[in-house]
DNA sequence: AATGCCGTGGCAAACGATTGCCAAAATCCT
DNA sequence: AGGATTTTGGCAATCGTTTGCCACGGCATT
């Protein structure tokens, strides 16, 4: 069988109908001033009358590189990049246009065909680059993405240690210095709401809150840990579900910390229907930065994360090392987030 | 300059470690039995030994069919679509996956450069059909995607009077019947919020709010209507917008309609910051099924689009002009959406 | 006027897989 | 056992573009 007919106009029918050989069509597209004014103007009218454009498969086989970068997604299960792929996706997205490359997105779940599309991806010359979402390099039985010989860029979770340029916030950091501000609101006990056991987001987190409690004087057991079930897919479920777990507490925390939005919006709504009031009885404080926080009730508390920059800059990352094999950086690419203080903080009662 | 060194093994090693020739490999993998299973055991071990991945690129190039289908978003203005972006991605991907196919991604928005990239895509050979969402064909100076002989099919609007084979829900009929039930409920005056004039979404599902006014014997005085300006980026905003203008009205709707779960959002969360009680003065049911309405203050009521069922249906009816050039069916494809009542929605006051 | 250089354009060999066509081998039949 | 029939394997052309290499012509330099 041949390939199908389709096909609209080759650069041999831009040759013909401009007079002169395919290798100057192609050097005149390719590099314009290597041809003369006149030529390239013979053939960018032919090129224009006849609609060329061209054959993207054809071009990459020959140079080995594909214009295009895959996304390496996380999976819904981590609750701290769910809900910010949107955000993730279009900044990337604008980012690589600019640059003239494609997007590719291969998965949204993590399940074994999807791992073993990523990889034929990788490994099959259709990709010339990965960014990864937060999560490990996707394997099959006898292929990991490791042993592609493909620029790879972390983002979200650091992997510098492993030699992979990585763009992440200052989980740790921020969450420290939110909960410091609660602190010093007067608050001394805490409940943290947080996603599947494990997850590198909540751990970094979990971990903010323990050493600002640890530089207050305070203990780990001044906080109320609740953990997600992996077997709860959205952070919205999760997060009534730790309403649940709060109001069956004998001594209630006065100020409640989440490591995403849509955990602490279910959260801040359901404990409230069991009669707890915002912020009178507990503050609340979430994670991501969700432009729908101002329209809670009260207004949510979060921390937002520089999305777009993050975007930006994994792909600035990531087109160094496939257009330049540029050097890979020391370590992390840390770009803060920021506290956003509302209504749903007050001070602690007492 | 040689093609980049780069590559993993190729064909022709498989078959030289294999020891048959590379055309009985190239069968092997592609029509099992058509060769003997002793031969086929000898390169599946010599292809995994290897590690061996067929190059996509040459692949396509040589069969003519790159086995990538193209999503055209409609970019961030169209509020009526915006908000599912996320689970058509998901749907879409996964029936693309269960068949093969890879999901490819060229725009978050429709500017002249993402216009251009797509145009680039289509002509190029780099994908073999298009989905396209809620909106017309990218166009550029001299081509536009009605031209590149690709298949096409459009989700959420219909083009199948374009003979764009369609899949759709019945923005119109769920408007009707959930205006219906709120006449029913005792109203009788109606604030509709709506996304930027002339967006199909909206004139559909204003067209259904008007029917059941007919129907009832009210006329389409006893509806305001909240247009959004085009600037108004995000759907929360434009609601915030619509708040102040529902607050002002001398004599005030007993209900409101959004197209929009997060314009409902920030109206219901404004309009009660300006002390009118919902569902008591105001019942509120709003579009697109967000998970996030149960958690609002009332949970809020929305009309729930299919939208893993649309996604699913536009790959099928895509698939089936791909591979076997199928039919275009007649209409469109119609999957019902479901009005789903909570408790921001009330007999009206009298 | 002869030599050297540079700027242009053309030929043809890649890139890696698929597949039509034919030869060889294996199987079956009489 | 010999011929007919079915498998199976190999050669080589092909998809459309890029690019190394060479040839040719024009220009400047001596």
């Amino acid at each position: 069988m041949q390939p199908q007919a389709g096909g609209g106009p080759v650069m041999a029918d831009v040759a013909r109908l401009a007079g002169v050989a395919i290798s100057t069509v192609s050097r005149a597209l390719a590099n314009p001033d290597r041809v003369s004014a006149e030529t390239r103007t013979k053939i960018n009218v032919a090129a224009a009358k006849l609609g060329y454009t061209p054959n993207a498969m054809a071009r990459n086989l020959r140079v080995g590189n594909s214009k295009t970068v895959l996304i390496v997604l996380p999976g819904p299960l981590h609750y701290g990049v769910s809900q910010i792929i949107p955000r993730v996706l279009y900044s990337i997205n604008a980012a690589l246009i600019e640059h003239g490359y494609n997007l590719m997105i291969a998965n949204l779940v993590r399940d074994a065909a999807s791992e073993g599309r990523i990889l034929d991806l990788a490994f099959g010359g259709s990709v010339c680059g990965c960014i990864i979402l937060s999560s490990y390099l996707p394997k099959d039985d006898n292929r990991s993405l490791a042993d592609a010989s493909l620029p790879i860029v972390s983002m979200l979770l650091d992997m510098s240690g492993l030699s992979y340029p990585s763009v992440v916030t200052n989980d740790r950091a921020v969450m420290r210095e939110a909960t410091q501000e609660l602190i010093a609101l007067g608050h001394r006990r805490f409940f943290f709401i947080s996603g599947p056991e494990g997850n590198y987001h909540d751990v970094e987190r979990f971990g903010g809150v323990i050493e600002a409690l640890r530089n207050a004087g305070l203990s780990e057991s001044d906080v109320v840990k609740s953990t997600a079930a992996e077997s709860f897919q959205a952070g919205l479920m999760a997060g009534e579900r730790a309403s649940y777990e709060f109001v069956r507490l004998a001594d209630r925390p006065t100020a409640a910390m989440s490591v995403s939005d849509d955990m602490a919006i279910a959260f801040m709504s359901r404990i409230q229907d069991f009669g707890v009031k915002v912020p009178e009885d507990v503050s609340v404080i979430s994670f991501d930065g969700s432009p729908v926080c101002v329209y809670c009730n009260p207004p949510l508390s979060t921390i937002e994360q520089p999305v777009e920059e993050m975007g930006a800059a994994a792909v600035a990352l990531l087109l160094n090392r496939v257009e330049r094999n540029g050097p890979i950086p020391d370590g992390p690419l840390v770009i803060p987030s920021r506290l956003i203080l509302r209504a749903s903080v007050s001070a602690a009662r007492n």
